[in-house]
DNA sequence: TCAATTACCGATCTATATCC
DNA sequence: GGATATAGATCGGTAATTGA
């Protein structure tokens, strides 16, 4: 998410963040393209702080970002919001900002990059645009950063996740290195997988390893 | 030493009650 | 009826303890 009025910013990440999504923010354009050198994003949210968003989507499409971008602009007259569609943006939405709308503008733009994507390992399955996760057909009730890390987990069946990478994937590293909170959260995990809590098998000295199958 | 578990705390959200 | 205040629930985090 890019947007120069933080207090904006801050609501609809927490907004997201709330919603399962997690969530990047910077404040430039300059600074966005430092953070995709850095990693991948399904979305990127342009709010309506940002000084040039078309001139900001231009140079995302031109450096090769294939991800929907969704721009929030303040009441942008029918040729801005041209010149925005024009210059790469997938959808404009005019501030002030339903947050229930833009969650639902997110996820139609995820459903429309993605399809419904769905993500099974075993008698796991992950629906990373509805963000739900069902075992053996039931549905799991899972916070925001336990969902995140299933969907994790699911889509590297077999592939060692270290904590790092989990730390990474729901955290950001904005934390300590030392921090447990990879273990608390798959014990949480785990807790609420109940009898499928073999699925997420500990690595010793490595990490984590999503498996579809007992041995 | 590394991983798992548990208890506890603070922040945030939500539902309900109260007041104007 | 709408706005505001309050209490309880939930979530995400830290730290301590235990076990392999």
């Amino acid at each position: 998410m890019v947007d120069a009025g933080e207090t904006v910013t801050l609501r609809l990440a927490r907004a997201l963040a709330r919603d399962g999504y997690s969530v990047d923010t910077c404040r430039s354009g300059p600074t966005l393209a430092g953070q995709l050198g850095a990693g991948t994003y399904e979305i990127i949210v342009v709010g309506a702080g940002t000084a040039d968003g078309a001139g900001l989507c231009a140079n995302l499409r031109t450096a090769g970002v294939l991800a929907p971008i969704l721009v929030v602009g303040r009441g942008a007259s029918p040729r801005e919001s041209a010149t925005a569609l024009d210059a790469g943006a997938d959808l404009l939405m005019v501030a002030p900002v339903d947050v229930d709308e833009l969650l639902a503008r997110v996820r139609a733009l995820l459903r429309r990059a993605h399809g419904h994507a769905v993500v099974r390992c075993g008698p796991v399955v992950v629906d990373r645009v509805g963000r739900r996760a069902l075992v053996d057909g039931q549905p799991l009730v899972l916070t925001g950063r336990e969902y995140t890390l299933l969907a994790h987990f699911a889509s590297r069946p077999g592939e060692i996740v270290s904590r790092a990478d989990i730390m990474a994937r729901a955290w950001n590293t904005r934390l300590a290195a030392s921090s447990n909170l990879a273990e608390v959260h798959v014990a949480r995990l785990r807790e609420k997988l109940r009898s499928h809590a073999w699925m997420i098998e500990t690595v010793y000295g490595a990490g984590y390893r999503m498996r579809a199958s007992r041995k």
